[in-house]
RNA sequence: GCGAAAGUGGCGGAACUGGUAGACGCGCGGGACUUAGGAUCCCGUGGGUACGCCCGUGGGGGUUCGAGUCCCCCCUUUCGCACCA
């Protein structure tokens, strides 16, 4: 029972160890002059944590030692890996967190970032702290604020007019997330909506190509498929109704005409097919056509409506709600039929996509349906399942295929037919066109908060808008005491005239900062592009290094991201690639993501009481059998349950390992048994395999498997059999391995070198196979036979056996299914 | 509602192109060593059984010599998106 057994395994002392070791000889870190010469390079991304006061959270070290084993398997096999780390620390997260802590983020941020740190390196993960990256340090937002004067340069970024949620009673922006049914989700009070002055990245210009190259970026399938509803590509066609000549409506006998060169409400439509359909139109409230249609007699009600939809938060407004909407007293002329129709405005047509106006069909689409019953607005059929159901009654809108009927010259084409018929005619005609429309908005990066990097812009009243220069980033963030929001709506810098009172840099005139921050998410939009420039003081990213780096080689993170920062980020590199910074126009040649990990069959969270606190398991286990349990509970890309009881496997696993290993004297030194040495081809093979897809799980049990062939019976392993374990297990255990490796004789440590075991393909197989022998498709018995014996040897031998003989009991073999070296059945009778 | 994925022992989970269902681990049972063990090691472990076999991968059909795997219908769960025209 001595603790001082030098053969006894205790985790923790071997850990700190080699954790210690490699800090010192600088294993993992680089310097600027070894990155620019690097022999086959490898850069290995993991996303970069929010470093919240609670601490490392066990879905983070889910996520980095997933992404870990595989950086220290491509270094296994003689790459050259860099894998960085950083913290993502400003946002409202933060702000929100240290309003109520009544602590200062300045203060709290690095405290949590020295925390972070500090449990980082506990893990084992092999970053390169040489090279981090802090969103919240001037030295990293200056180039923040450095792509933002790119892309305003590049006239992608605008300031325009948006609603923001507001919440009157904390005096507060809110995010969609924080407004749970309508309510502010700290006070509970209405939100409201308010019309601010915001900056948008047009990150529309670019849908087309960001959906065109999902069909050959590699990553996780569900992720790309997340992109692309996303984006949600929608082909249509854009179709000009002209205002009708009279307004009013009780002016029913006047004839429609339709005159070009009158205004028109352009409208959005994917069924240019149903246009006879056609019978009234609804616009947003906001639409700008509004004031012009509206009718004096229905000018109260209108700008009622439009008052409470005002009044509405932004998130309310889009749940599927009973139809409401006002009738102008407008009218606009249906260009297919000549008709005038009456326009409407209602809640349920969003401003902010298509055109903000649509035609509706409510013989054919559900919303238009349920608002022409409500207000009493005629449904007629332009769709049906043949000419004969032409004037079968409409009971709910049908939206799907058919013929056309009732419309006109079209009447009897296909659906599909009559979409394209029908925009061609339009299109001679000067009244519309094939369009297509993407659901992706553009992106708003204007917060009106504190704790984040100031936007680089400066208002002057002679020079209008003027970027802050380059050479005068960074904008620092200014310290502020009381950086609370109040009910101005506006960013509290707004409150710290001697900051935001400047010359104008073109005229020297007085002039005014911006004083929103912007979007965290562009903080993370680039940071993969300053990891391996980290310490470049000059330019964001040094061109030789990225040259030699980026693209990124791997990418592993959450789901949870897919839309927002992987889509920001790769809109980012598009446009600095087509600004001539980049050469590549896709930040990360291959995305994985990794599942979530539960507790105990349910998902975690402090309400539960049910959170993992890594740090006791790794001090009661250690972080080796922490690591490999992670690895082990379900398959890494899906997630899974995370159990107490289950960390004894792994941990017995590696304890049962060491305990081979040592005392290496007493190791043998024959060469394995034929058997165990197909086994341990056979274990190379598999777990290599499956590391490289990411099949942890089914990694760890082959190398189980092994060792337990290895010591089956009780019996002592030889050093050839046991040594090549100890280099597969490296990537999920580090610092075991790495001290075996060292009592093996090593010199040199097992992350320097490509020390990955080879194996032989020829001797991963048996020669001895245990064959199936079936009849009629069940299984009779099992054989042992010689690998790749004829048909006609194992059939004989089949049928030689009782039990079989029994099933066939003389009657003829009708077929025989032979699969080679694996099964043969019988058909008999 | 739309989209995606998944339902396998007491539990977490394996199973490549259809070809031995349940690898590996937990738990449980037995044994060894021990004064003792909840430590360690070894062995066993889907259910039933007249010990020949039979039944078993959410439910019901189908294709096939053979289906967890393929096809059709249904049920359940999880995760995205959601009045997107």
């Amino acid at each position: 029972m001595s603790t001082q057994d030098p053969n006894e395994y205790r985790p923790s002392a071997i850990e700190e160890k080699w954790q210690a070791i490699w800090a010192e000889r600088g294993t993992n870190t680089f310097t600027d002059e070894e990155l620019r010469g690097a022999e086959n390079p490898f850069y290995n991304l993991m996303m970069f944590p929010y470093p919240s006061a609670e601490g490392l959270h066990v879905g983070n070290i889910y996520a980095f030692t997933g992404a870990d084993i595989f950086g220290r398997y491509q270094r296994l096999q003689g790459k050259t890996v860099f894998e960085p780390i950083g913290f993502d620390a400003f946002g409202i997260h933060s702000e929100n967190f240290a309003l109520k802590m009544g602590t200062h983020p300045m203060e709290l941020i690095p405290r949590n970032i020295a925390n972070f740190t500090r449990q980082l390196k506990r893990v084992g993960l092999m970053y390169d702290w040489n090279h981090t990256v802090d969103t919240t340090d001037p030295r990293y937002y200056r180039w923040t604020q450095w792509v933002f004067l790119q892309l305003y340069r590049a006239g992608r970024a605008e300031k325009r007019e948006a609603p923001v949620n507001w919440c009157p009673s904390c005096h507060t922006v809110l995010a969609n997330e924080q407004v749970i049914a309508g309510a502010c989700e700290r006070c509970g009070s209405m939100v409201e909506q308010r019309i601010l002055s915001q900056w948008f990245f047009k990150i529309t210009d670019y849908a087309k190509r960001l959906l065109e190259n999902l069909s050959w970026i590699d990553w996780s399938e569900t992720t790309k498929k997340a992109q692309e509803n996303w984006i949600g590509r929608s082909d249509g066609a854009e179709v000009h109704f002209p205002l009708a000549r009279r307004k009013v409506a009780d002016d029913r006998h006047e004839s429609a005409q339709v005159h070009a060169q009158k205004p028109v409400i352009p409208v959005f439509t994917t069924r240019p097919d149903t246009i006879f359909g056609a019978t009234f139109m609804v616009l947003a409230p906001e639409h700008p056509l509004v004031d012009t249609l509206t009718a004096p007699g229905q000018k109260a009600a209108v700008e009622e409506y439009r008052r409470g939809v005002a009044a509405m938060d932004l998130v309310s407004r889009k749940i599927d709600k009973e139809k409401t909407g006002v009738f102008t007293g407008g009218y606009a002329v249906n260009p297919a039929t000549g008709e005038d129709i009456p326009v409407w405005i209602a809640d349920y047509v969003l401003m902010e996509y298509g055109t903000g106006a649509i035609m509706a069909v409510p013989g054919h689409d559900e919303r238009d349906f349920e608002f022409a019953t409500k207000f009493g607005l005629p449904i007629p059929r332009v769709i049906a399942a043949s000419l004969d159901d032409a004037d079968a009654p409409l009971i709910a809108a049908e939206a799907g295929d058919g013929v056309l009927v009732h419309s006109g010259q079209f009447t009897g084409l296909p659906w599909a037919e009559g979409k394209q018929a029908i925009t061609k005619w339009l299109s001679e005609r000067g009244l519309g066109e094939a369009r297509v429309n993407y659901r992706l908005h553009d992106w708003c990066i204007s917060r009106q908060r504190y704790w984040g990097p100031p936007i680089p812009i400066i208002y002057c009243e002679k020079c209008g808008t003027v970027p802050v220069p380059e050479e005068q980033l960074p904008v620092v963030l200014p310290f502020v005491a009381d950086y609370k929001p109040d009910e101005s709506g506006i960013s509290p810098l707004a409150r710290v005239e001697e900051w935001y009172r400047v010359a104008c840099p073109t005229c020297g005139g007085e002039a005014r900062r911006e004083t929103d921050v912007s979007d965290t998410f562009l903080d993370s939009a680039w940071y993969f592009l300053r990891y391996p420039s980290a310490n470049d003081q000059a330019a964001p990213f040094d061109p030789q290094i990225t040259a030699k780096w980026l693209p990124v080689n791997s990418y592993i993170g959450g789901e949870e991201h897919a839309v927002l920062h992987l889509l920001y980020s790769r809109f980012i590199t598009m446009v600095l690639h087509d600004l001539g910074h980049l050469a590549f126009e896709e930040p990360y040649l291959r995305f994985r993501k990794h599942g979530l990990i539960i507790k105990e069959g349910s998902k975690m969270s402090k309400s539960r009481g049910n959170v993992v606190v890594p740090d006791d398991y790794i001090a009661q286990w250690g972080a080796d059998a922490f690591r490999t349990y992670l690895m082990f509970l379900g398959p890494y890309q899906e997630g899974g349950d995370f159990r107490d009881q289950g960390l004894v496997g792994p941990f017995g696993f590696l304890k049962r390992l060491w305990d081979t290993v040592l005392p290496v004297e007493e190791l043998g030194t024959e060469a394995p048994g034929a058997e165990l040495e197909r086994k341990l081809h056979a274990t190379i093979r598999k777990v290599g395999e499956d590391v490289a897809g990411l099949s942890y799980n089914t990694a760890v049990a082959a190398m189980m498997e092994y060792l337990n062939a290895v010591r089956e019976g009780g019996r002592g392993a030889n050093r050839s059999e046991i040594e090549p374990l100890v280099v597969l297990v490296a990537p999920f255990a580090p610092h075991l391995a790495e001290e075996l490796w060292s009592r093996l004789g090593h010199a040199h440590g097992i992350f320097e070198g490509a020390n990955w075991p080879q194996y032989d393909p020829a001797r991963t197989t048996q020669d001895t196979v245990e064959f199936v022998v079936q009849v009629n498709g069940r299984v009779r018995a099992r054989l042992p036979m010689p690998r790749g014996i004829p048909q006609g040897e194992a059939q004989a031998a089949a049928l030689a056996d009782d039990n079989v003989k029994r099933f066939v009991d003389g009657a003829a073999v009708r077929k025989v299914v032979f699969v080679p070296d694996r099964l043969i059945n019988l058909v008999v009778g």
